[in-house]
DNA sequence: GCAAGGTC
């Protein structure tokens, strides 16, 4: 008999190779270490016996940037980088991934690629193709992509029974990006450092750098900054009369809610006092309902632990990392909050169920039935976060703990009840005007007995009947003042980031990171964000200069040029061309007007009308 | 010294 074919595959994380490994061999397979582990195991592939062997690299093997010869700043005109060419070198050399692959894939006469299914793991297919030879022409069509929605038994099988080809270019839609990303980020920054080298002592900061996603991310700084001050705070007031009745002292509230009127509102006040008498013109009731939370993906966590447990997204990240390597949660990056049809609920709350915290509740879920999950979007990458292992408090370090406790009750909140709740309303007539008071009721806790700091809270109402009279017991005019925002929250960056499409799951931590190290930002008691002088000056210097440089859309264009691409309706290297054009012609404009702006003192911003810059140098094309 | 995207 002929020896048997050999077959690579390859995934892009060490933990997927593990997962495919087992499920192909049936976890009958031999391990071994290498760079990343390597699997081995014999299978049927194509109709023939083949002995297998799955690795893995490490995310991109390679990453993009300049020749030696633009690495020089004062050599270099930054201009010339649009048109400079460019070089694939290896991420991290010292890790020897091309070499790991080279070898594994030497003898090997197919090559099964397992990465990720998005853009991004397509290109790393080609970097892997690259890597082990398999790119030379008669090697081509042993080539194979495996296409699987997520990492289960049942979607690793259906992928190796249908394996495809590599899609070239979604992974030239990821080069394209790469390069633009590189050439104009590299241009901007290494010019606006030179321009402010020397100038502005109390600025300091070594690095002044610019990118299509850290820039838009400290324009949301400081645009709320800019709200706040640019506020013009208003006297308002409200009238409010108070009732007694069966020993409930009740406000009620207006339905005009407030006026910029003293004299207007005086008068309201009087009509109410003068009649005096509050008649009951409705009450209505109405069954409410609060939704249990969708599975939990990896932005919905880095919100909760910035702003209900105090982690920064890194930090935040780093902690649930080192518990999924420990085996207490599921993998923490995806973006998912669908769970596969296959998950095993029972199997996950049993494992909760002698917790000393939730167990009593996971009891009577397993006993009284749990509710199905609510529908929540499958991105086709990892199921959403949730326990694995059981552990309790004296196991895990404090703040590994308080994000465990949190994943766990957010699992559990998401398969128990929705809460439940009758909101009852009564309105009012006195003096010719409308008041009201809303009461609730709470008739099923739901999840928000796991997660009480969402409860419904109690409000009850005494008995009214229609067209009863009751006497006011005080009108009063309440006098407030309209109030500015507050600084963003960490929190609501990360939601305006994910809406705006500034960076990735991955990503928007280090986004966040990066404006805070340039000492742009400073994070503030309850992880507000507070611009620095040097972040307020370069978004006010874009916003005059060109405004598109700091907005959300820079990105977006981007993306959706890429997207042509990606989806083969346009050429990988016009696109490039057509976008760094654009650009290009945006940084000679904005080398010019510099001038105009940051060469004159700083506080110069504060008299100029910022909406005179030019709008739509790239928008528009 | 510089971007943004993977992953650890």
């Amino acid at each position: 008999m002929a020896p048997p074919c050999k077959v690579l595959m390859v995934a892009e994380k060490p933990s997927i190779a593990l997962s495919i490994a087992s499920v192909l061999s049936h976890g009958q397979m031999s391990t071994r270490r290498g760079v990343t582990e390597v699997h081995e195991f014999d299978i049927m592939f194509l109709g023939f016996h083949a002995h297998c062997r799955v690795t893995s690299v490490i995310g991109h093997v390679f990453s993009v940037d300049f020749p030696a010869s633009y690495q020089d700043w004062t050599a270099t005109d930054p201009l010339n980088l649009f048109q400079a060419p460019i070089l694939k070198t290896e991420s991290n050399p010292k890790a020897h991934i091309q070499r790991h692959l080279s070898q594994e894939s030497r003898g090997c006469g197919y090559l099964v690629l397992w990465l990720d299914c998005d853009r991004e793991g397509e290109n790393i297919c080609f970097e892997v193709i690259e890597c082990t030879g398999f790119h030379v022409k008669e090697a081509k069509e042993r080539v194979y992509r495996a296409r699987f929605s997520s990492v289960t038994e049942k979607d690793i099988l259906k992928a190796m029974d249908n394996l495809v080809e590599p899609n070239k270019d979604e992974a030239l839609a990821v080069d394209a990006r790469q390069e633009i990303d590189l050439k104009v980020g590299v241009a901007f920054t290494r010019f606006q450092t030179s321009y402010f080298q020397g100038k502005y002592g109390n600025l300091d900061s070594r690095v002044i750098s610019y990118g299509p996603c850290q820039t838009p991310t400290l324009g949301f700084c400081v645009q709320r900054y800019l709200q706040i001050t640019t506020f013009k705070q208003e006297k308002f007031w409200t009238v409010h009369p108070y009732i007694i009745k069966n020993g409930y002292d009740l406000q009620l509230e207006w339905e005009r809610q407030m006026l910029f009127d003293l004299n207007v509102a005086t008068m309201f006040q009087k009509l109410v006092m003068e009649d005096g008498l509050l008649e009951v013109i409705d009450i209505s009731e109405k069954q409410e309902s609060k939704g249990r939370p969708c599975g939990l993906n990896t932005v919905n966590l880095l919100k909760v632990a910035s702003s209900a447990l105090g982690f920064g997204p890194q930090v935040a990240m780093q902690l649930a990392e080192r518990l999924y390597t420990q085996g207490f949660i599921s993998y923490p990056r995806t973006e998912s909050t669908a769970y596969p049809s296959s998950f095993d609920f029972k199997v996950t709350l049993n494992e909760q169920i002698s917790n000393p915290l939730w167990g009593d509740h996971v009891q009577r879920l397993l006993v009284e039935g749990y509710q199905k999950p609510r529908m929540g979007t499958d991105a086709g990458d990892h199921p959403p976060i949730t326990p694995m292992q059981s552990a309790t408090e004296d196991m895990l370090a404090k703040d590994a703990w308080r994000l465990y406790q949190y994943v766990c009750q957010h699992f559990i909140a998401s398969i128990s009840p929705d809460c439940k709740f009758v909101r009852k309303k009564v309105q009012f007539k006195v003096g010719g005007e409308c008041f009201h008071c809303v009461g609730q009721h709470v008739t099923l806790e739901g999840f928000t007995s796991i997660m009480p700091w969402l409860a419904v809270n109690e409000k009850r109402l005494p008995q009214f009947t229609i067209g009863e009279k009751i006497e006011v017991s005080n009108v009063e005019l309440y006098e407030g003042n309209t109030e500015p925002p507050d600084y963003l929250t960490e929190s609501e960056l990360i939601s305006l980031m994910e809406k705006n499409g500034i960076g990735t799951d991955a990503s928007i931590p280090v986004h966040i990171n990066n404006i805070c190290e340039r000492n742009y930002v400073q994070v503030q008691s309850g992880r507000k964000l507070v611009p620095t002088a040097l972040g307020i000056a370069l978004i006010r210097g874009y916003q005059y200069i060109d405004p598109d440089l700091c907005l959300p859309e820079i990105r977006s264009f981007i993306e959706h040029q890429i997207t042509l691409v990606a989806k083969g309706q346009a050429d990988h290297v016009r696109v490039v061309q057509h976008v760094l054009q654009q650009f290009k012609n945006k940084y000679s404009y904005f080398v010019k007007q510099v001038w105009h702006c940051w060469a004159l003192d700083l506080r110069y911003f504060d008299q100029l009308n910022i909406s005179c810059g030019p709008t739509g140098l790239l928008l528009s094309c």
